[in-house]
DNA sequence: AATAGACATATTGTAATATAATATGCTTTT
DNA sequence: AAAAGCATATTATATTACAATATGTCTATT
């Protein structure tokens, strides 16, 4: 109420609010949730917004509604997990290193593929966003102000776009968001930035010589690092 | 497994009808969608139907609206592809043999790993549900009435399943979908389904054995197999 | 003539209210 | 005790009204 965040209009902010309630598991699949009405009076709004908020949530998978029945939490495996706001929620709400190691297998399954499918088919002027996306951690690495992070997104995304494939690509968000948790868990180890440009640049090159196979490799090797550094934080917590 | 209620909702009806003719390209970026009176006047029906079906598509990544402005379409890279509706919009309009070669191609990045996590990770009971399916592909392949699909789309999700990650799992409409094209470009060679049931226990054998790297490389082989036909295919056609 | 500001206008955003459809449980009937 | 029917709670749909917000046009000032 007090403090206004947002270009969102008033069913957003509702969906935000419930979805990330839902996703905390504030609402459980047996209680269901109230009913529009109490909706309605306990965010002093009209049923319009209110049923706004539940479309979009419903189409997002995470509840249903019904008449006589009211509304109901769907099952957490029909949550589509793909979308980004339900990403957002479940982060906001998850200890984060369970689900980053989550997000790491995921990776070691994608990024892999999508480097030798980028070598293999990438058209050349995708394969050249690549190559600046490494000028710009190579910069990074160099410049403290420079943003090393914005230029690790780019890499990969741009890698995932050069697959020429819509599903590799469409993950792109997905990828982000595991990578900013990673940064989170990273020690910023300023002094490894001129390695880690170079691994980066390695697969860059392998991909511009068209080498599927030593691409596929190289991007297994970085993403598996990343994995086995995080399984030692997880055994150090719990 | 096939609960489905075709009971829709006004909304979800102009929802699918809308989405449909989003994706075919029925409305460009730039032209945009009808005002939401003119779409009330279109279907006859109240702005109350017609702004729940936007806020629906709107949170699939669709479209976006704002005052003054109209709905407007999101660019195709926003569109939410891993969301079910969305995915059936896509193959109702697309060739779909291209589509196939996508699907194959992310298949080929996601199910070999899942395999190997299952077999590295999986519990006994998930693991059982993957040997349930192979005895059923097994029935299916003698007796002619019994259902190889099912048994087969039984087969892979309970793998994505039994690799305990959470994105993996919810892959399983992808996959289905997927494995449902892939069916339709298929030849019906009833004679080989024995021997395909026979690469199929391979896998849930070295599941069960727990052995990782050979799980991954059947599975592998597994699809690729099937992409290589498809492959042919497409050189045949185009 | 150029530019800032005011204003008209079109479109979505929000609200309020009324009625219909639909399940669920209770009551009545057999 | 089982079946039929009714009451009721809840969502589904419709209608109307007004608010908020951009966009373009017109006006006034320089």
């Amino acid at each position: 109420m007090g403090r206004i965040i947002e270009n969102l209009n008033l069913s957003e902010q509702v969906t935000n609010e419930l979805g990330r309630a839902i996703v905390a598991g504030e609402y459980s699949c047996e209680s269901g949730l109230p009913t529009e009405a109490q909706l309605c009076e306990e965010y002093g709004i009209s049923r319009t917004a209110v049923r706004e908020a539940v479309k979009m949530l419903a189409a997002k998978g995470l509840i249903s509604s019904r008449p006589r029945q009211g509304i109901s939490v769907e099952q957490p495996s029909n949550w589509n997990l793909y979308d980004t706001s339900v990403l957002k929620w479940l982060l906001s709400s998850s200890p984060s290193l369970y689900v980053l190691k989550e997000f790491l297998q995921m990776r070691l399954a994608i990024e892999p593929e999508a480097a030798a499918l980028a070598a293999e088919f990438g058209r050349d002027e995708d394969i050249d966003q690549i190559g600046k996306a490494v000028e710009a951690m190579k910069a990074a690495a160099n410049d403290p102000s420079g943003s090393m992070h914005d230029a690790d997104l780019a890499f990969h995304t741009s890698i995932l776009f050069a697959s020429g494939n819509r599903f590799f690509s469409h993950l792109r968000d997905f990828i982000s968001t595991a990578l900013n948790v990673s940064i989170q868990h990273t020690t910023p180890a300023k002094a490894n930035d001129l390695a880690v440009a170079d691994d980066h640049a390695k697969i860059y090159t392998a991909i511009r010589n068209r080498q599927p196979e030593r691409a596929r490799n190289l991007m297994k090797y970085l993403i598996d690092e990343a994995k086995t550094f995080i399984e030692l934080e997880i055994k150090k917590q719990g």
